[in-house]
DNA sequence: CCTAAATGCTGTAGTACCTACAGGAGCAAG
DNA sequence: CTTGCTCCTGTAGGTACTACAGCATTTAGG
């Protein structure tokens, strides 16, 4: 258990526990292409560098904005090579800010309608309920 | 094409069009069990009546409000026997607007986020995103 | 009457993003 | 030496569809 000055040594749990993604999920990456393929020990154990925390850890935060692994793709390739303008990435940001503020109108709507629902119905031990009418209305 | 008062033979295509629901999609409900096994005719088509129609149109509206097919299917069950009670009902529709809510306060935080990103960013020609430096903090 | 288009059938596979095993190997501590 | 932990591969499941492939039948037009 000696992890010192040189930690470049990271094994897969070490990965999970730093950058706070499931194992599993560290694997799926991988097979999708979204992390490079690590070095193996002799053991063939997966063994990471620190590159590969902050790789991880940026992907996270992606997906916690809600991008798409496509969009994480994206992003990966423009933050590598250094000829990502701002205009670039801009345009990715806002597309799917675009995409989540229009879910965010489907769901407003969604809720008005189920609270119209929800005052619509005594909640009773009535056996007519208003919901099942509205929802059965020919 | 004799459709006059006795209309109780009703083709798939035609439920699809009456309801607005894809033909695949009505055969993956019925695999389901969302919808009762339709009487087959003598070459083995599906043939509906109006009962269906108006089954399928709840399935419908209720996926529209957003419920799960689980929950669709614990609606009907509650419609068809007539003993569910309005405090039934209402239960299923309150949680089902809480986890809409949940949703919708996720994705308010979420267009939060996106948007200050956005005023962050000029979207210039430059190449040194501050999006892309945000992503990336260690 | 014949043919072409439309409709229907079954069964399988693909979508997005993981998560959860099964079944096995290797290594360290007690 | 045994127990337990981590790790490996490969596969299946979940959600709600959608899209074929490959075939049979029906309907409309000429």
């Amino acid at each position: 258990m000696e992890r010192t000055l040189e930690a470049t040594h990271i094994a897969i749990g070490e990965l999970s526990v730093r950058t706070a993604v499931n194992i599993e999920t560290i694997r799926y990456y991988e097979r999708e292409g979204l992390l490079p393929k690590p070095l193996r020990g002799s053991n063939g154990r997966r063994v990471y560098a620190e590159a590969d925390v902050e790789r991880l850890q940026f992907l996270r935060r992606c997906r916690e904005l809600g991008f798409s692994l496509a969009d994480v793709s994206n992003l990966m390739s423009l933050a590598a090579n250094g000829v990502a303008t701002c205009a670039d990435v801009k345009c990715v940001v806002s597309k799917h800010r675009a995409d989540v503020r229009g879910k965010l109108m489907d769901l407003q709507r969604l809720d008005r309608a189920l609270a119209a629902m929800e005052q619509s119905c005594p909640g009773s031990q009535s056996t007519d309920c208003p919901i099942l009418a509205s929802l059965a209305q020919t």
